[in-house]
DNA sequence: CGCACAGTTGACTAACATCAACGGGTGTGG
DNA sequence: CCACACCCGTTGATGTTAGTCAACTGTGCG
């Protein structure tokens, strides 16, 4: 469903060079447009390049232009910024255009909040809110990133007119039942190893969803980020990305890894 | 949104005695009525015991009566019995009517499947295969249960129809990821006595929003079972239901727990 | 140049898995 | 009705994994 190519970037591109002082901003004023005028075509879901993965994946021509009233809003956000906050009121939903996003669990007893979860382009972020109308974690910009901000009760409205919006909103929400549960789930079962490799695997095939390449990625969280989300400690991971990286199954220098070796990598996963 | 008490039972009620053999059955036929006429009035979900904490939560009577065209359909299944297996192809919801079910991934590596899940009566099963229209795991009864079978097609038509429903069923959805996503993800930060909390601790929420006692309940998994859910292993599942026992906590005799210090508990589980 | 911090490595320890044995309830067959 | 067998649950002894504590390296920034 998510495998169509729609665009090649190389994975690692323009990093913007921000003082930590700007990155750590809470929030990011509302961005219209630049111009200030009203929307102009560029901005439209219609002509967006991430159209054919993002929410008016599977649309008509004809359709995509009704969804274009959705996103006349964009969000831009500094590395570090916060898309929203845990107990913020749910209102819309938030498509990624470019960047990433961690999200963190509420800080419970003292400890930092666990993150839960790292999300790319053409994501759709705040699904779990739906149900509580609350915000439960925080969501935050991992390198300068860039939000379609979808108003949810607009969605609602249009997916009752567009049977075709509203099996695609369906689809990705039971996506992310799969995807939280399944993977997740075995987290619980998994070894730090397997947890690792799963890490990379999965990275590795979303970002090949998205068109880039498979094999070398850019991972824009921090190592404590990273055993964080696993459930492991940071020595841990340290250590397993060593020993992957002493087996030539991976090469990693800082937040760049490269596959060496898929096969060997899937065979350690569990599969 | 689930809080509402609509009925009440005792926890650990008819037990119906089966043979293993009985049990084992794995495929029930498809029951429309045990009388096999036309769906009586006590088949539809507007007369439904359920109908304030299910599909149809939140619905006005008129709106009620359309949804009953959903649900003319129920399966019983005995224990033991398979609702869908993996791969199955997708066409169904189904709602719990009565019984529980867990749900087991797919077998990896000559290892028993991984049980994912554990649901309860107002439960939605199948949530997951919407996306990818191929059932990921198999559900099995853990008792003699009866499910309601919502046909999906004609569900999303439905949802068009009556936005109040399709913001219910975004709602479930929703719900689904937030447990998934965060029991579960922190299930890979625990200790295996907060997961066994945790697990208590859900399951008495989750009986009590079914309008039944929060502090004596009937667990169904067997203990492999639940270990196998929260990522460890029967001995220590074992080791720590005793200890729990022994320390006053809870009373936990084979398959029926009672909640002896609620607070006790939390405060274990790390909150 | 030095400070702060992310990342890495090593030594030790605690938690949990594994292996093994046993008890007790339940269903089966005599 | 009783005895046996099987399965589930429980407990103990030992081994492995990953967490903890601590030190050190490399990198970016003022």
């Amino acid at each position: 469903m998510l495998n169509r190519q729609c665009a090649k970037r190389t994975a690692g591109e323009r990093e913007t060079r921000l003082t930590p002082q700007t990155a750590t901003i809470a929030n990011v004023p509302l961005i219209r447009h630049p111009t200030s005028q009203a929307p102009t075509v560029e901005a439209s879901c219609s002509k967006c390049y991430l159209r054919t993965v993002c929410l008016p994946c599977g649309l008509t021509p004809d359709q995509l232009t009704q969804i274009d009233e959705l996103t006349r809003v964009r969000r831009k956000l500094v590395r570090g910024a916060e898309l929203f906050r845990q107990g913020d009121r749910f209102e819309s939903l938030y498509a990624i255009r470019s960047g990433s996003f961690k999200s963190v669990g509420i800080a419970v007893r003292g400890q930092y909040g666990k993150v839960t979860g790292l999300h790319l382009p053409a994501e759709l972020l705040g699904l779990d809110a739906i149900s509580s109308q609350i915000h439960e974690y925080d969501a935050m910009a991992l390198e300068d990133s860039e939000v379609c901000v979808v108003p949810y009760a607009q969605l609602t409205r249009l997916m009752s007119q567009l049977p075709e919006l509203q099996a695609h909103v369906l689809c990705i929400l039971s996506g992310d039942i799969t995807r939280d549960g399944g993977l997740m789930l075995r987290l619980g079962a998994m070894s730090a190893e397997q947890r690792v490799v799963g890490f990379l695997l999965g990275l590795s095939r979303r970002c090949e969803s998205l068109g880039y390449a498979g094999t070398r990625f850019s991972v824009r969280m921090r190592r404590d980020d990273i055993a964080s989300y696993l459930g492991i400690t940071v020595e841990t991971t340290c250590r397993i990305l060593t020993r992957l990286q002493r087996d030539g199954l991976i090469e990693a220098n800082m937040k760049d890894v490269e596959i060496k070796n898929l096969n060997g990598l899937r065979e350690l996963s569990g599969y």
